[in-house]
DNA sequence: CTGAAAGCGCTTACAG
DNA sequence: CTGAAAGCGCTTACAG
């Protein structure tokens, strides 16, 4: 049904290997011979069979990008930048979104890449030994982003800076009772992880280089959904001394929090400072002082280190410092602005 | 280097047919041979080439998602949800975004999908026939959602009805001048489309069934983004006789729009209504009242009818009717509330 | 610079 | 119920 290789050695009067040699642009191969397979092969509709090729090669040019959710801003993001890349290099992109601890137990369990991909991609996923292992197994290179594992390539982000630089915004402004938002990893989710966790120990860092109180009641710990943001929030609300500032470890949950202060009629910043982590692309709309972790960049940078992996390269570490986005969620306590308004 | 029939074969003391037969499940085989087989196999830890076996059948069980764009929440909730039932029906995922006029066109002039999998998922993209006529030519069966095509299997929104309905609404709190902001393409973008045009004839039909004038001024083109739609907030906000609501074709452009309100010092829903369109991820932490279209029913129903159309169905047409969730962005116009606050 | 031939690892009529 | 053999459409040493 389709044209082969044979076709076009016929018509251009060739064998086959000239015809998979010319068109494949290997050296060897005189111009004229190599211009009249082209023609050939384009008056025909040739196209290379995929599957024919990979099984003679050996390699598939295809890379898998895992991730535990796909309709998430941050992931999306991270696949939409790591796909641009992985196109541009000729890759084909496998999608595999592994939201729960079944769907990812019976992934690493099966061979599912085996054959299919060269290399994966590993978002935010924390993967454990066996696991790793197991892609490897299968034969893949492997990038993480959001995880780090000695002999693998992976971005770095620096998560524990990030969050002591947004909780040094809000003791700068002059707050002294700041609440911390972190994740936990829901049970059967696959979310959550090191990154969350580095944040949470910035936010400690400041705030003892500050010089201030740790107050285990102002470190929450939720699912991180808009939901959850604003549940918690409404606890910190009945606090007996509540904060006047939070840093909360992703934007979706800021803005939940900024939907529980909003309707419990609390101005911010006026009445309470609020800074996300993420850059949303919606927190320009909410007006949310954030952090911004290039994300965009991330995905570009795992993918590129995978790329090179896949030519041989080491293992490659990309770094990310994730800086401030001022918006206008975060402002000096009341106190400091006793005569304001 | 990995293990083939051929191992698995002398292991099991059979031949290489009766081992792909045991292995795939097809009838004809004894129960003991089948078992010796299947065993053999986990022994040596045997997994089937995909190449080879694309190869030798000609099928890719592999299915194509085409995006404009990865990073917008209504794209990666419908490739999350159509995703699910292909990989629960035994297909790879191979994700294609053609952002731009440029890569769709190249897309579509080479025949990137041919032999790399068995069907597109095509959604919002308003398929040319040429361009769905090379798919075609590439074996693909294809399914549409966003659009439609006589003889192509298609998930049907009532957009016209969504926008009729977000429109009613308005009117039956009182509005009476109520503005519509649409999506206009942007040059070199491929975002765009029947959707948003037909939810403007919904919402012209709504204002002629209501005896209400069409305002041309009151009809916004523009860009499907946040920022695009906070400026034409603005613009309305200029009006000699200003709206009193809004019907976004967006949900993103609606968040754009009660920004600018909100900036504005105007407040919502006492000064100004608000009715979006997606019922976004967000729309519940912004109170936005917006018209849910099933998102996530698009895209398993769009794969469910792709699955189908593989195995030989005609085409079929899924259909979803929006409905409105109501929230806290609209209310009566103020005159009907003159003893309010 | 070019060709004949083996091989990649399956599936599937065709016989028995 | 099982096997021998052809074939899927390429790539790649090996010769020349």
């Amino acid at each position: 049904m389709s044209v082969s290789v044979q076709s076009v050695a016929e018509r251009a009067g060739v064998s086959i290997s000239t015809v998979s040699r010319a068109l494949r642009g290997v050296a060897g191969i005189s111009e004229a011979t190599r211009k009249r397979v082209r023609d050939a092969a384009d008056e025909l509709g040739y196209v290379t069979s995929p599957s024919a090729s990979r099984l003679a090669t050996g390699r598939t040019s295809t890379v898998a990008i895992i991730v535990p959710l796909l309709a998430k801003w941050f992931f999306a993001e991270v696949i939409a930048a790591a796909g641009r890349v992985l196109n541009r290099e000729g890759y084909d992109v496998l999608l595999t979104e592994l939201p729960t601890t079944q769907a990812r137990a019976e992934f690493f369990t099966a061979p599912r890449l085996h054959g299919r991909s060269d290399g994966a991609l590993v978002v935010a996923l924390q993967l454990e030994p066996g696991e790793l292992a197991a892609l490897e197994a299968q034969g893949q290179a492997v990038a993480l982003v959001g995880s780090e594992r000695g002999g693998t390539s992976s971005v770095r982000v620096d998560d524990r800076g990030g969050g002591r630089a947004a909780t040094r915004h809000l003791i700068n402004l002059g707050h002294e009772r700041i609440a911390f938002m972190g994740m936990r990893t829901a049970p059967g989710s696959t979310l959550g992880g090191v990154p969350p966790a580095e944040r949470l120990l910035g936010f400690r860092e400041a705030l003892a280089e500050a010089g201030l109180p740790q107050d285990p009641a102002l470190e929450l710990e939720v699912e991180n959904t808009v939901d959850d943001g604003a549940a918690a929030m409404a606890c910190l609300l009945t606090a007996a001394e509540p904060p006047t500032a939070l840093v909360a470890s992703s934007d979706e949950l800021a803005f939940g929090a900024l939907a529980t202060l909003r309707r419990a009629g609390l101005d911010v910043p006026r009445d309470f400072s609020v800074v996300g982590y993420d850059n949303h692309e919606l927190a320009g709309a909410v007006g949310l002082t954030t952090m911004d972790h290039g994300v965009t960049d991330q995905g570009r940078l795992a993918a590129e280190s995978l790329v090179a992996a896949l030519s041989g390269s080491p293992a490659a570490v990309g770094r990310i410092d994730p800086c401030l986005v001022v918006r206008g969620s975060t402002a000096p306590p009341r106190r400091l602005r006793a005569g304001t308004s």
